[in-house]
DNA sequence: CCCCTTCGTTGGAACGTTCCAATTATTATG
DNA sequence: CATAATAATTGGAACGTTCCAACGAAGGGG
């Protein structure tokens, strides 16, 4: 019937010194005895005490705590990023507290105000959803690193990504290389990841002289949106699709199908991001993979490095995609339609 | 250069008041005047203040906060439920505070002991992975409601849970219904969910005079996982799979058509869980479909009345499955093999 | 044998809030 | 117009921890 949970001095009494004391040896110091270090341990194993982290950061006046804010938890893409991020923060003795996001900017600005009354000490951004004022505001208020876009310059903020015009133009130099000409992007809407693959497809078209049959369908990064925007494009007979990402490929996959077309056999279609799941023989996707893991980690150590030292400069890493071939691009079919 | 964030006295300050008053103003009670309160909210505001969850939590001696522990991110079916328990969270006030998990039951322990430093009020556990004794411990030391687990009775727990042995039942009906006996149960591995899954499909086979062909091959709850145990289970020759979730069923399906049968025509498999993504027609996934969301929201419904009224007795629900036939499963072909 | 250093330990202030009892301002009542 | 009742506001204690300045006890050097 424990009234309530043991505190520092519950402890300090059944171990006979101080709280102080109690303080010191549980976080670690070398200027407790062993004796004592000894029976505080004891003491707290037996009472089960654990320390209170909201009085410990009101103290302390710090939190060992980092907030992570994900775009959309339905996605698996994010699940993959975040083992990165947490591998690497455990090791630092930081916590993590995760938040999902409502679907629109001010909903998650509101998430991420959650996050800063906790007292987190710094800010991993998996999303692009927020305005740039909205960044600024945060990225002003707490240190941040946003993964996943690099539209924005803003001074003390880290960003990790993607090469994703680099990766844009890897899909379409695959699909032209299997003799595709009637190539539509199915953009994953109006946010900065999707922009830059867009981009690169926009470039990789033009280099290769397919300009005219350049076609960007606006989507979203969902698979039912994938779905809609893939029916939209059917209409343009393409030989193949670049979809913005590897959930709304499945999406958009489903789509040709219905329509009674093969994939690969009709229209390819080549999705982005390199989810695990994609990689199943039954979806079986030719996709761009992001390193993901390494994105997520990448991101943690640059939040760490400026806990370290708040004012260097922003430091801007990108990593590089991979072409991996599957399943679901072929030879262009000259009339698909047929 | 705001040394630091704005408190309530310096809201206090600015709107000419005491701290208590703001402190009142900001907790919405009807004792402020209309006059005082207008001019804190204005203060406040222009401050940018935040109230210090920590310092609240401290001396409200309640934190708001429930905290959340998941079994894998990498399930999207774990994102649906979560959306359930969001919803009807934040609709009360509360924030929830997410963790993912290890991948061993101490790791597991360990993220519930990070949850209670932040002084979470009630923990939902979406997991099955602590050992019985880990679970009284936890339930013991605070409200707790896990979802997805069945088969503990523990005093003050309580349980949300779909009717998992039913679910393998309706499962087993359904392809029996196509003609189907060589019916193999790909099962989730050790724990609860997959036994009861398990248990469910022993007994629709016994039901159907088919326990001589009912077979167990023990799996996981990944998709690898299902594609191992199916390609261990098509030496039996089947003609059709039971997976225990859809995730692992897309997995069996990989494994399916690796070996070069056909799914439906030759293999049928069902799967279990009734996540979105599984409806996508290019997954086209039949499948025992539980009411995810709905799950969610009645983990967050019963915590939410036992903070009421901690002593109530545990509470054990029990939500029903719903058949979602869609391309994965077909008439049993006599000779799959041939 | 005294003083100085070092080691181990301690009490008290501080952190930013809530809550309560106490105080003051305002209004109603006879 | 005094008094009672009510409304609005306030200061101070408390929450559980960390951190700091200060303390006593040993031990070493002169």
């Amino acid at each position: 019937m424990s009234a309530s949970r043991p505190t520092i001095l519950d402890v300090a009494s059944r171990a006979g010194v101080s709280k102080s004391l109690v303080s010191l040896a549980l976080s670690g110091s070398d200027k407790v005895s062993d004796a004592s270090r000894q029976r505080i341990e004891r003491a707290a194993q037996e009472l089960g005490y654990r320390p209170n982290a909201a009085a410990r950061s009101l103290a302390a006046k710090k939190s060992r705590t980092l907030g992570v804010l994900v775009l959309d938890l339905h996605n698996p893409v994010f699940a993959e990023i975040l083992d990165g991020v947490q591998t690497e923060v455990r090791q630092h003795g930081f916590t993590t507290m995760l938040v999902s996001g409502g679907d629109d900017p001010a909903l998650e600005r509101a998430d991420i105000d959650t996050l800063q009354q906790f007292q987190i000490e710094g800010l991993i951004l998996i999303s692009h959803r927020l305005t740039e004022a909205m960044l600024r505001e945060v990225a002003g208020e707490i240190p941040t690193v946003t993964v996943t876009r690099d539209d924005i310059d803003i001074p003390r903020m880290d960003m990790v990504c993607n090469d994703d015009v680099e990766g844009g133009r890897i899909a379409v130099d695959h699909l032209v290389s299997l003799g595709h000409r009637r190539i539509v992007c199915l953009s994953g809407g109006d946010n900065p990841v999707s922009h830059s693959r867009a981009r690169g497809y926009l470039e990789a078209m033009a280099a290769h002289g397919l300009s005219d049959h350049a076609q960007i369908v606006s989507g979203g990064l969902t698979d039912t949106a994938g779905y809609r925007a893939a029916k939209e494009a059917l209409e343009l007979s393409p030989t193949a699709f670049f979809v913005a990402n590897d959930i709304g490929a499945m999406g958009a996959i489903a789509a040709v199908e219905e329509a009674g077309f093969d994939v690969p056999g009709d229209i390819s279609v080549i999705g982005y991001d390199g989810i695990r799941l994609a990689g199943l023989r039954s979806v079986n996707l030719t996709t761009v993979a992001q390193p993901l893991a390494e994105l997520g980690r990448l991101a943690a150590t640059r939040l760490l490095e400026r806990l370290e030292k708040p004012s260097r400069p922003a430091h801007h890493d990108q990593v590089s995609s991979q072409l991996v071939v599957r399943g679901t691009t072929g030879p262009a079919n000259p009339s698909p339609t047929a």
